[in-house]
RNA sequence: CGGGGUGUGGCGCAGUCCGGUAGCGCGCCUGCUUUGGGAGCAGGAGGUCCCGGGUUCGAAUCCCGGCGCCCCGACCA
């Protein structure tokens, strides 16, 4: 017996069968079953745990390279403090213990015996990271302290998403120690600086910045900077945070240094952090219908070539040119893969590295060969074009820059058009219900004002906007309540 | 932890109502023919039907008890 859905699905054209969930239809089937497509992670047997795959990790590798680059430039140093923590550290600080105890993995017994102290799985470094500096330092001659780590956390989240929310994910934690407030808040800022810099200059992801309110802040911290992208599904995501840590930890840890003048004063620190959730924001900020666009600076391959040929004697001849291109590219400077898989069709190959994000292709067939010519698709969009194989890198590097630029510009084009601001309450209720977006309104400065909003619309305050992302003119009063403004505040749904 | 859904080859699913020993699409393997946008034909491999009890001559299917996963709510990079 064949029941009707079942010739239906007999039915299905192959384009169907293997097509993504469209993003229109249901955004987060679409995000799993890219990550699944192009092979970026996978579930683990633990639940909420991922394994990050070669495609993924690739990425990510780029990101850090990258990154790491920049905290050196800035005068940072790589380190790497222990996985495991004293529980009682964790309790020194007293809001830090009251924000992570719940999420936190603790290892009770070892070597078969039960711990004297349960240690703690990190969530975050902090508190033996202050531990240490303690000991190292002194004097106001031993400051500033700026150490970076790259790492992996644990938080036992309720709710997981690949990327975007795990038990266990890799990110950086950089942790700084100052001799004054102001230069704890200059470094706070700077790094905020360098993750926006990298968001929008490498992930071609534009990002607000601004100040979090208290209810938004890091559990520890005096005051939490975030950078803040809108997804195509037009929730925000927090991309990156930068903290001013104050002395709370300072205090909890006693990490003193005597002065110049002689005096004995508590350091100043920062933390700042980006992780894998990179990785998603990337995935929801780019890609489309047919899978990942990865921007070129990011991309494990730049340039994929597909060899075309019919027989063995033109295999021989297009896979020789297409590994002279391959050689010539990859001298000039460019990530290159030669995808020469006998027995599967081009255009077979095709549509695997457009699922896969590739940013440009090369199609290499015997006319192309005779001609001395290349055909280039863009992951983009738009026509193939023949390329003469002279000055074919320099025109690649071109084209790449552009592409690179166009997906910045394209993703800030539609988080624009889904921002509005300077909203009434009821525009702003109404801005949410018809799909959300980012929405630039007064607010009056009040907890329990921002508490109601979210309970009632479940929006938050993403950031109270830095300088350059302010409107020209922002309401008197508060959107919500009509109390004075005390300062303009952008709400969104979040992930 | 409350509400809803779901568990069947690697992936997506049908079969469950009405019990008879498992099927479809994609993927995988071998061979031949193919290759400028997801190849065709032929042959083949692969399943504790989530787990444990029970009913029955017989259970993927019915009953009882667990567990996992997904979605929606309270927390979060």
């Amino acid at each position: 017996m064949v029941n009707p859905e079942q010739r239906s699905q007999g039915r299905k054209t192959v384009a169907e069968a293997k097509a993504l969930t469209p993003r229109a239809a249901d955004f987060s089937a679409w995000y799993n079953e890219l990550v699944a497509r192009a092979e970026l992670a996978d579930y683990s047997p633990v639940r909420g745990c991922m394994v990050i795959r070669p495609n993924g990790y690739a990425i990510w590798e780029q990101m850090q390279r990258a990154l790491d680059q920049m905290f050196k430039d800035t005068g940072h140093q790589n380190a790497y403090f222990p996985l495991f923590i004293p529980q009682s550290f964790l309790a020194r600080e007293a809001e830090h213990v009251e924000g992570f105890s719940p999420e936190t993995a603790v290892v009770t017994h070892a070597g078969g015996k039960e711990l004297e102290e349960p240690l703690v799985i990190r969530p975050t470094s902090e508190t033996i990271i202050y531990s240490m500096y303690a000991k190292w330092i002194q004097s106001y001659r031993d400051l500033p302290v700026l150490i970076n780590q790259w790492a992996n956390v644990v938080r036992w989240e309720l709710r997981t998403r690949l990327f975007l929310r795990t038990t266990e994910f890799l990110w950086q934690e950089g942790h700084t120690a100052h001799a004054t407030e102001a230069e704890a808040e200059e470094e706070t800022v700077r790094m905020l600086r360098v993750y926006r810099t990298f968001m929008e200059e490498w992930m071609a992801m534009p990002v607000l910045t601004g100040r979090k309110t208290d209810s938004e802040r890091f559990a520890g911290a005096l005051r939490t900077y975030s950078c803040e992208a809108l997804m195509q599904d037009n929730r925000a995501l927090q991309a990156g945070t930068s903290h001013n840590l104050g002395q709370n930890f300072a205090r909890a840890f006693e990490v003193t240094f005597q002065t110049a003048a002689g005096g004995l004063d508590h350091v100043w620190n920062t933390s700042w952090g980006v992780s894998t959730r990179l990785v998603g924001a990337l995935i929801m900020t780019h890609g489309d219908d047919a899978g990942l666009i990865c921007p070129p600076r990011l991309a494990q391959y730049q340039v994929v070539i597909v060899p075309i040929y019919r027989n063995d004697d033109e295999r021989g001849t297009v896979l020789d040119a297409a590994q002279r291109v391959r050689g010539e590219l990859s001298g000039a400077g460019v990530r290159v893969h030669l995808d020469a898989r006998d027995g599967m069709k081009p255009g077979a190959k095709y549509y695997e590295w457009e699922g896969r994000g590739a940013p440009l292709r090369l199609e290499i067939g015997p006319r192309d060969v005779a001609g001395g010519t290349v055909m280039l698709a863009r992951r983009t969009g738009g026509k193939k074009e023949s390329l003469p194989l002279a000055g074919l890198a320099s025109r690649i590097h071109e084209i790449m820059e552009v592409m690179q630029r166009d997906l910045l510009e394209t993703a800030r084009a539609r988080r624009e058009a889904a921002s509005i601001r300077g909203a009434t309450r009821e525009q702003f209720v109404a801005h949410l219900e018809a799909g959300g977006g980012f929405v630039y309104a007064g607010f009056c400065g009040s907890a329990a004002c921002e508490a109601e909003i979210k309970e009632q619309t479940k929006a938050t305050i993403r950031v109270l906007p830095d300088q350059e992302f302010r409107s020209p003119s922002v309401p008197a009063t508060c959107m919500w309540c009509g109390k004075p403004t005390v300062a303009e505040a952008v709400w969104a749904r979040a992930y």
